[in-house]
DNA sequence: ACAGACATTAACGTTGACGTAAACGTAAAA
DNA sequence: TTTTACGTTTACGTCAACGTTAATGTCTGT
């Protein structure tokens, strides 16, 4: 279990970020000591990292991270669902697998987003890789030429 | 020739974005009409769609991106340098060595935080894979289930 | 026991990246 | 020719994502 202060060097965010995505509804510390104390436990530490990235590399605002974690804990509130007697009625089913489908379709959107960035990505790599050796030729031609 | 509204539909930006981009000597129109109207190249829409791409998938501030691309005008000022006579001048080699150094520095740093990003965008979308795989298993299992 | 480094909440401030409205000129079409 | 639909600059508004300050409580070493 880990304070504030701890999370927020393992994190790279502020305690002031910690905080407010707190706020925000994004994150919340397992525990709290007697005295009000935030306490976070390695879970949580991969939780905000995982916020965090999405935040960075998808470029999300935290809000639609927000309403996507939230689509998680609806998925993980019928994982329980599913194992509760109830999944024997047949209605019952059926909304559950309109939950998926709606949860499946969310998911996918965000997937090809992610596909979407890491092709333009790539092309950007590839073209300071070539900006770059073309550097690196004319640095050899200079040297050769100041050696004459 | 493209006025700024066509622009704005080829790059998905805003026409106020394109002003704001211009104030921030991100962009410039190639011209203006007679009566002051923006007048923009296919080359300039290149560079606006480049600086939207740095923008959105290196997830730099326009602010960075204005350095970025200054250092690549100072590129090209040395590029223009390299074909003048001036380049006899042995110091002037050196100091033209010096700032192809830095460019290449520079770069390189750029290259591997998108190369970072890469990585971590990778694992990403293997994790939606996964948990995308898992639900389409889930919707089996309940779609056979209904069905008995 | 007390200084100093941590924590808390509450509230106001700041910054970047535009949006929006006002007041106006210009170009194309009816 | 007079709408209609563009363009211009200027300037104030907005919103997210925190930063900062204030006032206060808590833990830890000496």
């Amino acid at each position: 279990m880990y304070q504030i202060e701890e999370v927020a060097k393992k994190t790279n965010l502020t305690k002031r970020a910690l905080r407010y995505y707190e706020e925000l509804g994004l994150v919340s510390p397992s525990g709290r000591t007697e005295s009000g104390y935030r306490l976070y436990t390695d879970e949580d530490v991969t939780h905000i990292l995982h916020v965090k990235n999405t935040r960075d590399l998808l470029g999300a605002s935290l809000q639609e991270i927000k309403e996507i974690m939230d689509l998680g804990k609806r998925y993980e509130l019928l994982k329980q669902d599913y194992f509760s007697d109830k999944h024997a009625n047949d209605q019952h089913v059926g909304e559950k697998l309109r939950l998926l489908t709606e949860l499946e379709v969310t998911l996918r959107a965000q997937r090809d987003v992610l596909q979407e960035k890491l092709n333009k990505l790539t092309e950007m790599l590839q073209g300071y890789d070539e900006k770059l050796t073309r550097i690196t030729n004319k640095k050899r031609e200079l040297e050769k030429e100041s050696k004459e």
